[in-house]
DNA sequence: AAGTGGTCTAGACCACCGT
DNA sequence: CGGTGGTCTAGACCACTTC
């Protein structure tokens, strides 16, 4: 987070959440930020190319740069590379730990992982709460050779902040394998909804910048209250 | 189209596509891909994030470019900005048109268009298959501002192409909400499933560069048969 | 130590939008 | 036309991996 880039696009983000600018008001121009920042030209487009995929503005050539409607009531909005944590911050969120522990991975689970069967792997399931009401069913996997510790204490907050602040690791990227499926019985108990009920599924596989598995989670969301929405370019 | 960094990345993506490199092996460096194009740095390194940002690669500082997995058997990967005939090209895709006709906006079509209501639009209902089976049930409108025409060849076969080929249209950028939700009685006909049986549903607001919605969709993919891939940075 | 990608700069020229 | 973003270059230095 010291390079110059980032420092840039973090504060434009911040100043974009505490409502600055307004909708579709013309933003500065690179040259203003230049200025502003004292950087070069190529690291404010940097620092803009970071927000626009993160859908919170778009440039046109030849007008300028304007502010996306980058959310929607009701909905949560997925970025990249980013915890739930981090996008519901305002609401009111918990986690219940249903289980956590240490185990070694079998066969299917190692070829998920791409480790090795045997290795050791923290298993989390846990349930969601935004405003009081179940949101998420997670299952998930950690490799200890990537994520050494973990406990209840910090399962129970934000497992994303953990990683990227207190270990230093870089997430680099992620598969999400999205689908719908009929919850079962007991799934559908902890989502208070009841079985055959439609869930929305999303499988994650997600890498170090190394290109090294460290996380797999099965997530399974509330049909009615569940609404994510992707902002993409 | 003509642009280097573009030419580049369509290079290297044909080139990864027709399987000229293998599975987690290393790709050419920075430095041969710059001799191989003759372009400067930038100009490969711009073409990289579009293939990194498509999931085909990821680069691993001090180490390489190496090559991603980024296919799985029986799910449609979605890739930024790109229709679903491209996806699946190389599968038995058709369409049946349910309904195309040419509407006047009212006030909630209005909103989400963000246009005038009264405004003209094109409004099409298809069914998509692959291999013979359903996968998705769309219901899609287009700005006649921005889409002066339409017709049942066109929409039978790929509207994307037709928008950025030959109307010389470049897309912008796309909210897409997902979510999933019980099937009613007539869309479980057209997808051969029962009402209520589950379908995951996405809403596309889609935008081109200049910032202005040219077509706002709903997409009711088949529960068991639809599972989307994204491979995200 | 050598090789590789990551960050940053300064400057040039082009394409498009608005007046 | 002036203002804005879009493309491209050449070069420098840093950070990390690999041997």
């Amino acid at each position: 987070m010291t390079v110059k880039y980032q420092m840039v696009a973090s504060v434009l983000e911040h100043d974009i959440l505490q409502g600055k600018f307004q909708a579709d008001e013309k933003l500065p121009t690179e040259e203003e930020l230049m200025r502003k920042f004292q950087v070069s030209r190529n690291t404010i487009r940097r620092a803009l190319n970071i927000l626009a995929d993160q859908g919170y503005v778009y440039q046109v050539q030849g007008s300028g740069l304007f502010l996306r409607e980058f959310s929607r009531p009701g909905c949560i909005t997925i970025r990249k590379m980013q915890g739930l944590t981090k996008e519901l911050a305002g609401h009111d969120m918990s986690s219940q730990i249903i289980d956590l522990s240490l185990i070694k991975a079998n066969d299917e689970l190692a070829k998920k992982m791409r480790c090795a069967p045997g290795d050791s792997l923290y298993f989390i399931k846990r349930l969601r709460f935004v405003n009081g009401e179940p949101l998420v069913l997670e299952e998930a996997y950690y490799n200890k050779k990537a994520v050494p510790y973990l406990n209840a204490e910090i399962a129970q907050t934000s497992i994303y902040r953990y990683i990227t602040d207190d270990l230093k690791l870089k997430v680099g990227f992620a598969d999400k394998l999205i689908y719908c499926d009929k919850l079962s019985k007991e799934d559908g108990d902890h989502l208070k909804l009841i079985e055959g009920d439609p869930a929305l599924i999303i499988e994650n596989t997600v890498f170090l910048n190394t290109g090294v598995v460290f996380n797999v989670s099965l997530e399974k969301y509330h049909y009615s209250s569940a609404k994510l929405l992707a902002l993409t370019f």
